[in-house]
DNA sequence: CTGAAAGCGCTAACAA
DNA sequence: TTGTTAGCGCTTTCAG
């Protein structure tokens, strides 16, 4: 910076300023900085920059696995939003586990990460009790809660699969299977499966164990776990997975097998997987706006991190019943 | 970390030497600087450090999108390995323009990566510039060259898309349509389409342009290629999808319009997703070591990074033609 | 094995 | 509008 100056005949701030606040140098003095740092090909040190500033333009966003188009499509609308508005993301992976995301949250922390997004609400002590100290934007997202470290952006998995457990309900369908995930740390899962009891509960229809089944979330298992349902529950008229990646499955296995689809059994699933739609039958689901999760994210943080005090701590963004041929 | 070498009674270069090099400090002083860090609650800033050190223990990612199973396998697989090396990764997704790839190598130069990971082989030259001059490790990945910046790690997509058309001819097949991607700026795609022309020459099969389609990979694009495909030259005999997004949006249609599959229509897709063995028909393909290289790439840079000589330039991880009932 | 001194390359705060 | 001064919080280098 200091071979730049000189070589535009001025000090270093004005080769600072006219990087980081152009509209506070002189067109003229601006623009013979800049043909001087092409001359010298001057690349800035955002590092030093970052120290000095104790800024770093620096996002961290940790998700329990990128290799699920879920939460992939969030992270491309955090990164979409963040990178328009000059911040860079740090991708982190928890592989479902806290005492990872533990370890990714202070590695973060080190390198001064301006803001940190979390997936879900379930998280170790030492992970809020480090975040509410950093003094930085926090966001969960995926999931709501009442008490979020500071602020969560998502819909309600509780309400979305309370909603479609009833929606069945609503098209005659009694005997209703759950397909569900590994619950432990998970607290989408969790929810999802309390919002099917939930619904349950309200019909007046008693939750019979053997109706449901866990399991990771790939497409072999939602077709070995609904043939395992079906052979343990062959009256269930109808089975609710709480990923489309199990309904999807599910349904590709009972098409192998020929069981119709929803006539012998219906099938409804949740996150409106593309694939939903071009299956035969077409699947019937719940939409949730994956990609836009991450550009309201990154919306809330831009506003948080320019000082303005954010509108909410809790967003809520929804999810709507999509109605079609599997059920 | 001056209050913390206080409190542990020793200067602050021994906390500094107990968090980077503990072996280098006796373990009773080692221990009282430990107690001193958890007494004092103190994060150590790594910005600090990397501006010091200068070395920011940071790797930069940058694909087209993450938003495709393909390169969120990869990105993970860099990730889980980085991480393991107490590097951390830095993502960027330029959305197929090389322009936009430009801009985030800058970014990410600016902000001190230790390396840099890229997708493909066709760069901007301005990137290639400011890549050979930042004398750091450079990994283009998912294609092979004989000229890379500096390291290609994947495998050979020519060589990839000319023996899945070998094999459709072996199978019997002679009138094999193409369902192609977006070629430009996408080197991958090109190289697959090229592969697919290059075996068709060798077999003596005249290319015809009305076999060919080129449409974005995703589902829906597959099953209004293949009837586009279908309508223009019925009498294709198969269909080489150069993705198995688009393979397997080509089935779906067919089995919506009941057009048997392979006998009406052959169909083969190429990348090996989850799904294609879960289809009726299940899908012939090309698998490609998805996750792979993704660690392989991480396991040549740590290399690299450590000083060593890499052992080669250009890692050729291969692909295996995978035979299932949709040819 | 531990420490003192110097400085990494910037920007904040203040001054002109 | 531009410049001066003083660090940001570490690690390197050299010394003991």
């Amino acid at each position: 910076m200091v071979d730049v100056a000189q070589l535009a005949g001025v000090s270093s701030i004005t080769v600072s300023r006219t990087l980081l606040t152009p509209e506070l140098v002189t067109p003229a003095t601006r623009r013979m900085v800049e043909k001087a740092i092409k001359q010298c090909g001057y690349i800035p040190n955002r590092v030093a920059g970052s120290l000095a500033a104790n800024r770093s333009r620096t996002v961290a966003v940790i998700v329990p696995t990128i290799s699920n188009s879920l939460f992939a499509d969030t992270v491309q609308g955090i990164t979409d939003l963040l990178e328009a508005h000059g911040y860079h993301v740090f991708l982190g992976t928890s592989n479902y586990d806290i005492k990872e995301e533990e370890s990714l949250v202070s590695a973060f922390l080190e390198r001064r990460a301006d803001a940190m997004v979390l997936t879900g609400i379930s998280h170790s002590p030492t992970t809020k009790k480090l975040l509410r100290n950093a003094g930085i934007p926090v966001v969960e997202m995926w999931n709501l809660t009442p008490r979020p470290i500071d602020m969560a952006i998502g819909f309600s998995n509780f309400e979305a699969a309370r909603k479609m457990t009833l929606f069945l309900a609503s098209r005659g369908y009694r005997k209703i299977g759950f397909l569900g995930g590994v619950t432990e740390n998970n607290d989408r899962t969790r929810d999802r499966e309390r919002g099917y009891l939930a619904a349950l509960a309200e019909l007046g229809i008693a939750a019979v164990e053997n109706r449901i089944v866990r399991t990771p979330f790939d497409f072999p298992m939602g077709g070995t776990a609904i043939a395992a349902l079906l052979s343990k529950s062959p009256s269930l008229d109808a089975v609710f997975a709480a990923s489309d990646v199990l309904a999807i499955g599910a349904i590709l296995e009972c098409n192998r097998r020929g069981w119709p689809v929803p006539s012998k059994i219906a099938i409804a699933g949740m996150d409106d997987s593309p694939l939903g739609s071009q299956l035969s039958p077409k699947l019937t689901t719940v939409r949730i706006p994956r990609y836009g999760i991450g550009t309201v994210v990154g919306e809330h943080l831009i506003e948080r991190l320019r000082g303005q005090a954010s509108s909410k701590r809790i967003v809520d963004l929804g999810f709507e019943i999509v109605e079609r041929e599997s059920t």
